[in-house]
Formats: structure tokens, sequence, C-alpha cells
DNA sequence: TAATTTCCATAGTGATTGCTACAGAAACTC
DNA sequence: GAGTTTCTGTAGCAATCACTATGGAAATTA
């Protein structure tokens, strides 16, 4: 393993001969692709470049490599929230998530699909507590959807009429189901028709 | 294991001591709840109420009981088929779909979420020929209903300006994101307001 | 340069996995 | 009632699972 650039006021003791980021990545990348509970330590090491003890002294254990993997990937699930709440209307955050959505699935060099929505669906009563934080991450992103709904609903950007939960609903519904439709050998541009499809809700 | 009733024409040999169609249903329940790759042969075997050499007799394998739990879910997939094809208009047939998957989706006596959309999303490298059989299954039927809806273009019940791919996979990703939401938690109520939500698109 | 700290590779651990050998049980047939 | 056929339960099989004990290596510090 070649050793990394040295840091300024480095720590005593050996220093990792891996890449902790790149090894990271590379556990994001097999978790996205076959799932949490269908990707195994082995797989994982290999993956990483590292063995296992080296994998357990730097992420903790599997669920908490995964769950710094899930947060790797959101690349902070504060921004996303953040972003839907600073767009200048419920709709362009929901047609942004979209559009998002259908080209995070089908990049050239990442897995099809999304992480956050296929990884862990359903779950053995093992992985239910996993499964159960990676739906309520999955839920807060709609909440935080549905609040800026009804809060354009309340200053008029859309009409009384709306039904917010069902508007947040959908999109998610949509963005969920394009990540299936991914894995399952959908391209971009059809997911991108799908996306325009279904702002036409809207 | 109490014995079954007899039938006409028994054939020589020990009878089966558990009900097969029962203990197939016990097994759909469990790879719906918790998808294929988490459910044990173990688990399995616990819920049919049989032994691990039943099982394999009755069944074959694991992969086999999948097969067998799927259709049995499915109801018959040409089933399924002919009543896209045979419903008075495209728009009928995918509201149709739509609600059937919110009812289905949300049973008091079932579990949660479509054992079709989410049983086997993403797999590890052992399980890619089963993932692929399912993922054949639900491009089949998206298909049949995009067939569905370009025969009703040409026949001009539809705009001919419509998207026939696009609409069709707007319905499909729906659908398979209404079992994951499902799984988190969204009750009946929501799923079906999604539904008529998403056939505003038409 | 010896002591200390941190990391590594090897070689496991106990448990679980999908699956089966085999002897006995339960039924039918002659 | 003995032979045949089919099914059952027990007790495994070899492989894999998530994870770790331990001795040695690589670095810094005094």
């Amino acid at each position: 393993m070649k050793p990394v650039p040295t840091r300024v006021a480095r720590k005593p003791g050996r220093p990792l001969s891996f890449d902790r980021e790149a090894a990271l990545d590379a556990a994001m990348r097999l978790f996205w692709e076959q799932g949490f509970e269908a990707t195994s330590v082995a797989e994982l090491t290999q993956a990483m470049g590292v063995t296992p003890p080296s994998l357990y002294a730097a992420f903790g254990d599997k669920r908490s490599l995964f769950r710094e993997a899930v947060d790797h990937y959101l690349g902070g699930l504060e921004a996303i929230l953040e972003s839907i709440r600073n767009a200048a209307t419920a709709r362009e955050a929901a047609h942004r998530l979209l559009i998002s959505a259908a080209v995070g699935d089908t990049g050239e060099d990442t897995p099809p699909g999304c992480l956050l929505a296929s990884s862990i669906v359903s779950s053995s009563a093992g992985a239910a507590a996993v499964r159960e934080e990676i739906a309520a991450i999955r839920r807060q992103i709609e909440t935080t959807l549905r609040e800026r709904i009804a809060s354009d609903i309340t200053n008029g950007k859309l009409s009384a009429s709306t039904d917010a939960e069902a508007t947040a609903g959908h999109v998610f519904a949509v963005i969920q189901g394009m990540s299936t439709l991914a894995k399952d050998g959908a391209g971009r541009d059809k997911l991108l028709r799908i996306a325009e499809t279904a702002m036409r809700c809207w």
C-alpha cells in the first residue's frame, strides 16, 4: 500500500496505508450497486483495498461504514434540505429534485439508481434499525418539500386547492421509482422525460 | 403435522404433512416483507411450518420457491397483461394499475409495499439472475402499458403529442415509488391521493 | 537508539448460510 | 402382511458471515 502524503503536525504512530476518502468512496459505490445487506465485508475490503482489521479500525463496523457512505453520497443532508427551502418556488424545488434524480440515477461512472432510494427498502429483522434510519432520511426530505409546498400555498404561489401531501408524495414516488427503472435498464433521456411528465401535475 | 384431507386417486407413498398452498403463501409473505436475499431458509421453514428437506423436496430450492412465490403474488402475469390490453382505454388501465398498487401496498393483513417492486431491486452478484428475471417482469408490464398507450394514440383516444414511453414510465415510476413509501409508513389514503395526482398528467 | 503509539496482515472466532445424507414413518399396492 | 413409494426429522455438510486476537511493522518522540 503506498503511503499517503504527509500532513503538518503529524501524530505519532504508523500512518494509514490507504486513502480514507477513496476507500469510503469505493464502499459507497458497492452499497449503491448491491444494497446494504447483499454487500459482504469481504467484498467491501476488496473494493476498498484494505484488510478487515483496517476497515473496522477506520470505520467502526459495517453499519457505521454504511451510514458514512450514505452521508458521503448525499453530500450532507442539510444541504439538500436547504436547497428545497431556498428555491424560488416549491415547483422549482420539485423540478430540480426530479432532474437531479434522473441525472444521478444514470451516471456513466456510477451505479444505476439512487443509493438512498434502493440500498435498503426491505430488510431482515436484523437490519431493521438501519432500514428505519434510511427511511427517516427519505421521509425528512419529502416532509421538507411538503412544507415548502404548504408555504407556497399560503403565500399564493400555489393554488389553495393544492394537496401538499399528495403533491410531495407524488414527486417522491417518482424519484423512488426512477431509481428502480434505472436499475432495470432505463436511460437518462427516458428518466428526464418521465420527470417532465411528472411536472405536468403542477 | 396434521394430515391434509385426502383426494381422489391418491398416489402411493406417504402424503405431504403440510398444505403446499398455505406454505407457499407464508413464504410469499416473508419474501414480500423482507426481500429475497434478506430472507433465510431458516426463516422460511419456520414460517412455512416445514423442515428444510420438505421445503427442498416440494419447491426445489430457495430461488425456485421465490419464483413460485412471485407468481402466486401476481396471480398469473398473463392476467395482468390481458387486463391492460382489454381495458376500455389506456388511461383507464393506468388508473386501475395505480389504484391497485395503492390498495395492494397497504393491506391490513399483508406486508406493506409490493413484492414485485421491492423484493429484489439491487442484489449481490450471486442473485443477479433472479434480479434480472424480476426486472424483466416489471419491464414487461410497463411495455404492455406503453403499447396500449401507443395504440390509443393511433386510434385517436389520446393526443398525437403524447409521449408513450414517458407516460408509461411515469406510471411505473409512481407504482414502484408508492411501494417504498408504503414500506416507509405511508397509508392507503395518501397513496390513493398520490395515484390521483399522477393521473392529472393525462 | 529505545520507548511509545498507531497501523497492518495473518489466522482465526462463533454463528449462520443454503442445502443434503440417511434412517425411519406413513401411506398404497399386491 | 410384505414390498414399494413417498415424505419426515435429525444431524449434519462446506462455505460464508461479521468481526477480532495477536505479533510484527512503521512511524514519532525523548
